[in-house]
DNA sequence: CCCCTATTGTGGTCAGACCATGAGGAGGTG
DNA sequence: CACCTCCTCATGGTCTGACCACAATAGGGG
C-alpha cells in the first residue's frame, strides 16, 4: 500500500516543485484551475484549497475576469502571509504577545546596530527620512500617525537589506495591531505621547548617520519598550 | 452595493474571533464542516478552503473518523506553519538563501546572548546536554547528526524562553533542510567535520555555562558562519 | 459477560452546475 | 476609416449533491 498523499498536497507539492525548478516566478500565471485539475487528475475542490493556501500565504494573487490580469498570478509578498501566520497563531494563544514584543524588539536592535554599522554610501536612508517629515505634521490623527510610524520602521528594516527580518518584522507588528490601536485610545495625553514618539524617532535616525551602533541600538530599545510601557487609562 | 468578503474569508474570520475571544482553545473541536456549514450559510468547499489555510498555518489538525479524536482539533504548533511559509516564500524567490542564513545567525546570538545572561536556577539546558550527549555516538549517519544538531539549537532556543524566537530559528532551519542535505553529500570528510562540529556544540554551551555572553555569541557566529563556508565538492 | 457487527458521524474527494467578472473581438455606426 | 457597442469566452468563486474511507460506538448474538 503506498501511501496515497492527499489531493491538495500534490497539487500544492507540484505548485512548489514548479517554483524552485524556476518554471515558475513571479510575475508568471498558473494554469487555471481546471487545467490543473487536468494536469494532476484531482478534482477541481482539491485544486483550490491549494491556491487559497498559496494566496493566503501571500505567494499568489488571484483575479477574475479574462486577460493577463486574470488568473493566479504569482507574487511574493512575504508580509502579508506572515502577519496572518503570525495573528493566527497569537489567536491561538500559541504565541504570547510579550515574546512578539520581545522578538521585535531584537530584530529592531539587529536591525540599527547593522544600519549604524553601514558605510553611507550602502544604506539607502531616504524612505526613513521621508516618513519622518511626514510625521512632524501636527494634524495627523493617532491612527495616521501609527500608520506613517509603522511605515518608518519598515523603511529602516528594509534599508537593512535583510528581506527576511523586514518582512518578519512587518509581520509581528502587523499581528498584534489590533491589540496597540486598541490601547491607543487610552493613552491620556496622545498629543505629548506623539512630541515623545516624534522625538525618539529623530534621535534614532541621528545614532544611525553618526554611525554609533551602540547609540542606535539603545535609542530604539527605549523607544520600544517605553511605547508599549506608556500607562494607559480605563478598563 | 456592501463589499461581499469572499465565502472562505467569512470561515476563516468567524474562526479567528472565535480564538480570539477564547471560545475556542488549544485542544478544542471545531464544529464540524457541515455544522459549519449551517452556520455560516456558505458552502461546504469554502469551508473546506477555509480549514485547510488552518492546517497549513499549523493550527488545527483533522482527523477522519468518529470519537473525540476525530474532526479538526485546534493545536497550536507554529514551526509546521512558519517552516511552510518560509520554505514556499523561498521558493518563489520571495527570500534569498543568505537571508534566512543571516536571520537565523542572528537569531541564535540573541540566544546565546539571553541564555549567558539569564541565572542558572532559571535556565534549563538538560534537553540541550541530552541532545550533545547523543550526538558524541561515533556510529550516527550524516542525516541522524543533522537531525540532533537541529534538535540541539532548537533546544538552546526554547531554553531562552521566546516561542516566537524558537519557532521562527526552527521554520527558518527547515525552510532550509533540503537545500542543506544537498550539500552535505558534498563535505568531503563528514567525520573530521562531524567532530569539529561536535568541539563547537560543547564549547557554546561551555561558553553559555561560564556565563559568559559575549563568548557565547562569538562562538556560535563563528559556528554557523564556518558551517555554510566549508567547503563542499562536486558540481 | 464478551465479542462481533451494523450504525453513525467525521473528514476527503470528485463531478457538475451556475454566477460575476473583465478582456478582447465582432460587428455595427458615424 | 475611426469609434463605439455588444457579444463571446475563459477565468475564478461558489454551491450542491454524491460517494468513499475511516474510527468510535451502540447494540445484538454468542
Amino acid at each position: 500500500m503506498t501511501e496515497q498523499p492527499r489531493a491538495w498536497r500534490i497539487v500544492l507539492d507540484r505548485i512548489e516543485a514548479d517554483l524552485v525548478a524556476g518554471r515558475l516566478g513571479p510575475g508568471d500565471r498558473l494554469p487555471s484551475e481546471r487545467d490543473l485539475v487536468a494536469q494532476l487528475g484531482v478534482g477541481r475542490s482539491s485544486v483550490r484549497e491549494a491556491l487559497r493556501v498559496l494566496e493566503v500565504m501571500g505567494l499568489i494573487r488571484t483575479a477574475t475576469g479574462s486577460g493577463p490580469n486574470a488568473g493566479a498570478i504569482v507574487i511574493s509578498s512575504p508580509t502579508g502571509g506572515m502577519a496572518a501566520l503570525l495573528r493566527l497563531q497569537v489567536a491561538a494563544k500559541g504565541f504570547p504577545i510579550a515574546d512578539i514584543v520581545a522578538t521585535r524588539l531584537l530584530l529592531e536592535e539587529w536591525v540599527m546596530r547593522t544600519l549604524a554599522s553601514t558605510p553611507d554610501a550602502e544604506r539607502d536612508l531616504a524612505l526613513a527620512h521621508e516618513t519622518l517629515l511626514a510625521m512632524d505634521d501636527q494634524a495627523l490623527t493617532s491612527t495616521e500617525f501609527l500608520a506613517l510610524d509603522a511605515a518608518y520602521h519598515l523603511a529602516l528594516a528594509k534599508a537593512s537589506g535583510n528581506q527576511v527580518v523586514a518582512s518578519t518584522m512587518e509581520g509581528l507588528r502587523t499581528s498584534i495591531e489590533e491589540y496597540v490601536l486598541d490601547t491607543l485610545t487610552r493613552i491620556p495625553d496622545w498629543d505629548a505621547e506623539a512630541a515623545v514618539l516624534r522625538g525618539e524617532h529623530h534621535g534614532i535616525l541621528e545614532a544611525i548617520e553618526k554611525d554609533d551602533p551602540a547609540l542606535a541600538e539603545r535609542r530604539v530599545h527605549d523607544h520600544i519598550t517605553r511605547y508599549y510601557l506608556t500607562p494607559r487609562v480605563g478598563a
